[in-house]
DNA sequence: ACGTTCAGCGCAACCGATTGCGTAAATATA
DNA sequence: TATATTTACGCAATCGGTTGCGCTGAACGT
């Protein structure tokens, strides 16, 4: 009843064929020094008998898996989910698998799971900071053993590996240019946590775009949040609007604070854009959704997993190459309703 | 320079001991025929060295890695991204990776990366169906193998496997009756593929609800898509709108149409809900950031991944039990403004 | 004619843990 | 005291590829 079917091996194939398992084994892989039609026979017959490579034996021989780890804060915000599916999308197609590990933006959880990944003996390893870390160490245990770490998004420059980002400092710069044009004269500024470079340069290109204007710098109106949640963005917003000279825009990091300031305005009869202009960054899926729409900055979300997938495939592919690169993405000011003053 | 640090085996520890390999290797798992004390002393010595237990070499031994499998249609959308979210927690916790794989709910792809995972020697698998599917056969691989395979909230009937679902049926039913009670005369339904049996049960439920009010069911007004995505709402609406008789309300199978059907109604200056009632389904974040707030029926998606993962983690404990359940969790009607006509 | 080159393939030692079977010593039973 | 049983551990095969090195025969050069 229950068949055993026994898996065909390079050995089944091999003894077919009157040659050697590590011919088998060569030829499969188009191996130089095998010749073309022992190449097409082992082939041809591997097919017929449904040859399927055990990449378990493959990677113990090697000491190294086909798989690349996948180590960020949440599966479920827009933004990451979208990054995973580019990574998964891309690593499938090179035959490779994705395994996934949250931080929940703990750095406790984080080292945890660097040390699991490590010992899962993945092939590469694609890392969006969690919002606490502030050391590095965890990860030098990968660049020691030669696998490839990517950082995306929230990356640091503690680390000399391959980053995969969009230019936050530009962004930011562009996004709050964007307030200004539109007329507003006191800008605050929702950010994250400052040690996390994103929200820093974020933060940065806001008050550049303030001092090229020859606007003063409100210490004031430049909040930072720790986890820049809707229950943050919601009392920032508050607090912003309760002070004695209020602001008359409000850039946030993210679309979630954004939106909560947006319902705040809303709760409290404060006209959207008129007295508040709220300008979002992420381009999630909600900021098209809130009424009025919210402006924002767009992340080319699943690029960038694609591209990071694919930084750490090339390091497989030539091991010999250790230049760690810094590849930048575009990013697209997204105005709607919610910044647009002038009615052009 | 470049130390080749070698890592730590079982052969290391028991040639310090003076045991056999196979010694170290029960005891470390607290093999019954080790005595006590060797038991100690291995475990102290694999700390003191650093022994990392090298899965790989395990998996190639017993042929199964301790790695879970995850089938999904896209993983950046909020149900999904929150289960799988959900199943990772639960696998990480047993010491089980989580490698996922998207269909893009197209059935060749499901096919293919059932034979991918299969491949991997994946020790367990979690599923929720494309929607294109219609035929089950890859998945008996894995059942002849003895490779657990649970179903989430996309499931079929027709393999006879654990299953983790909500009442897609109740919850059709409630929110029908719920739009009933709100005085609403002609309940329209926006559904998914009717194969799909999620969304063939939540059709039924809404008619049941129509039966048992005497109402009448008017097929014109029972409409299903092929993606249920924005653009098919917003089509449908369109549709259910511009019909000489137009309904009063709508109940949509997820979210991401109601949602659609909200903004034409804005669009065209349908008062919601006194002239267009509209109630989703899922829970998803827009539900609450869209005006009004969307009315609709929430999906316990984080605890249906952990009660999936920890399916296929009890049946990888006892392989000999082959009970295949059905686990059905509770939904919640959300009543939110998008349906609330009379004020309570 | 003889040394050289090289394409083409085989040998066998790995990689690290698992496990059925065997065995010696210790304890229990008759 | 002889036998049965239990306790605690070792032996060695096994999982399926991978890879450095070595071997062979044929083509090639002078």
């Amino acid at each position: 009843m229950k068949q055993k079917k026994r898996e065909i091996t390079i050995y089944d194939i091999a003894s077919e064929l009157n040659v050697s398992p590590s011919t088998v084994s060569r030829a499969l892989k188009d191996h130089y020094s095998i010749g073309k039609e022992m190449i097409e026979a082992v082939k041809k017959l591997a097919r017929e008998r449904g040859y399927r490579p055990n990449h378990i034996a493959a990677s113990l021989r090697k000491n190294k898996t086909n798989t690349i780890g996948v180590m960020i804060s949440w599966i479920n915000r827009p933004f990451i989910s979208s990054m995973i599916s580019g990574i998964e999308e891309e690593a499938s197609n090179a035959g490779c698998n994705v395994i996934i590990s949250q931080s929940h933006d703990s750095y406790e959880h984080e080292i945890a799971n660097a040390r699991a990944l490590y010992n899962s003996r993945i092939g590469g390893l694609i890392v969006s900071l969690a919002m606490e870390t502030r050391k590095y160490n965890h990860f030098s245990t990968f660049l020691e053993n030669d696998i490839p770490v990517v950082f995306v998004d929230r990356v640091t420059d503690d680390l000399n590996c391959d980053k995969v980002v969009i230019d936050n400092f530009a962004a930011g710069l562009m996004a709050t240019n964007h307030l200004i044009e539109q007329g507003c004269k006191r800008i605050a500024h929702i950010g994250g946590a400052q040690h996390r470079s994103i929200y820093k340069q974020r933060a940065e290109g806001y008050m550049e775009a303030l001092r090229r204007n020859n606007m003063e710098i409100d210490e004031s109106l430049m909040l930072s949040g720790v986890m820049l949640n809707s229950e943050e963005g919601y009392r920032m917003t508050e607090h912003l609007m309760s002070l004695p000279n209020p602001p008359d825009a409000i850039f946030s990091a993210n679309d979630t604070a954004a939106v909560s300031a947006i319902q705040y305005a809303k709760h409290n009869g404060i006209k959207i854009p008129q007295k508040l202009a709220v300008m979002g960054f992420n381009n999630d899926p909600i900021s098209l959704i809130i009424d009025p729409p919210l402006s924002t900055v767009s992340h080319p979300a699943v690029d960038m997993g694609k591209i990071a997938a694919r930084q750490v495939l090339k390091h497989r592919e030539h091991k010999d190459i250790i230049t760690s690169e810094t590849i930048t993405l575009k990013t697209d000011l997204i105005i709607r309703e919610s910044t647009l003053r002038k009615k052009r």
